[in-house]
DNA sequence: CTTAAATATAGATACATATCGATATATAGA
DNA sequence: TCTATATATCGATATGTATCTATATTTAAG
């Protein structure tokens, strides 16, 4: 398996490095949900909530797919396992 | 085993999601170094230096060893596994 | 075609953090 | 004890980022 490059694992935890993001991950981790479902759990402003969302999506850790009105997003658990699994394969910690 | 907490989880990502850290662990991963050890692999200040162990070492991730006047840091892969481990866990990535 | 709803983008601002130079602290050696 | 070396701490500054409001974009419904 490719070595993960440490761009990207800097870009990866700079991402999930954030409690707002991790928040959002977790709320992910059972069903994708559309931006305003999101929302509905941040006493924050929707645009704060997009910004965190593409965040994630550019690192990869959640995919977005678009339905009528709404974006739902769900996550991408190989980003996870190649990452973190990466990390720790490199200081030999599995 | 005990669950990672959020803020434990935010805090290590954090700490490793820079370049410099991210850099300065790889350095350790054979050998431990003292400070100016890890300051000759960086066009840095020293105290720029201390400022990222000190970082790492709050998060446990690498520990610190006093001898004469040097201070030896080295690598903690507990913490790793900890909480890579902890994260993969929590999105059924292993 | 017009309106309403869902999301994204833009610009501004406040807060966090990376970095530096100066200096304090601790320790070994003369 | 005095000096030199290694590291940490302090205060200042510049850069990055999280957040907001306002607005643009897209799409469904009437």
């Amino acid at each position: 398996m490719a070595v993960t490059s440490d761009e990207k694992l800097e870009n990866f935890f700079k991402a999930v490095g954030d409690p707002t993001r991790l928040k959002i991950l977790s709320l992910l981790r059972k069903k994708e949900m559309c931006v305003s479902d999101v929302c509905n759990h941040f006493d924050m402003a929707q645009p704060t909530i997009s910004h965190h969302l593409s965040i994630l999506k550019n690192v990869g850790v959640v995919k977005a797919r678009k339905e009528g009105k709404s974006v739902y997003y769900r996550l991408n658990p190989c980003c996870i396992d190649d990452c973190c699994g990466g990390f720790m394969k490199r200081f030999d910690c599995c």
